[in-house]
DNA sequence: CGGTATCCCTAATGATACTG
DNA sequence: CAGTATCATTAGGGATACCG
């Protein structure tokens, strides 16, 4: 889990702690969810429409590691039905602008990323392309 | 998967692109491999010494993964005893910028997000602090 | 050395039902 | 509405053994 003095750009606590936050955004829903609060509060079944494909389960457990991580803020509003709001803290905003740079990079290299997988995968049905 | 346009700020092919790219950089150990490569070309054995805890299953497989991406090349010495070569492509080059800035905001916040934590489940083991 | 193949166990996730 | 609880299924990953 560590990387030795090998790795001279990053000492190991780095490391550990860069792969805490990564394994965090690269949670499948985590930075959907956060780009999506980018835009401003949102009640949790708002959340739950806008990202297709999540269980009322996974969004629950997902928001709650977020707030725990203090990226999100959740605010319960005590009326009937009840409502809950979630919403950016001023550190999940700042966890925006790297995220997105991963993202621009994303977008401008996922037709690369595309050929190479094609690239791959043929030369896997292609036995003799593996010396 | 899919974030409506609620989320103003990208699309929803973007944050399916992004995500997949996250999810690959989330891997536990992709980040870290990306980071040991980053200072230069290394064997199938150094990276798995360097890399304290990784088994070589899914060293083999997390290799095989970005490899597959594009991100990383592999070169095989045909001698006795075997001779493989791991490195970073231009393309795999490319991505650590994007990393290391998010490693930069890690390393930044990391406190913060510790005082979250620890707040967090503090009021956790506090059930009034939860209304 | 640098893998692959197999078994096995656990953690993660979905589906469903129930609640303040 | 916004959850929690439970069960069932599956995917992730370790341990081990074997191979070119």
């Amino acid at each position: 889990m560590n990387v030795t003095k090998e790795a001279q750009n990053l000492e190991n606590t780095d490391c550990q702690k860069i792969s805490q936050v990564l394994a965090r955004v690269g949670e499948k829903w985590s930075i959907l969810i956060i780009m999506l609060l980018n835009s401003g509060p949102r009640r949790f079944t708002e959340i739950r429409r806008a990202i297709n494909g999540i269980s009322q389960r996974m969004l629950t457990l997902c928001l709650r590691g977020l707030e725990r991580d203090g990226l999100v803020k959740r605010t319960v509003y005590s009326v009937m039905p009840p409502r809950v709001e979630y919403e950016l803290t001023p550190l999940g905003q700042s966890l925006t602008e790297p995220v997105i740079a991963l993202g621009t990079w994303a977008r401008e290299h996922i037709e690369e990323i595309d050929v190479a997988r094609a690239a791959f995968d043929e030369a896997m049905n292609t036995p003799k392309a593996r010396t």
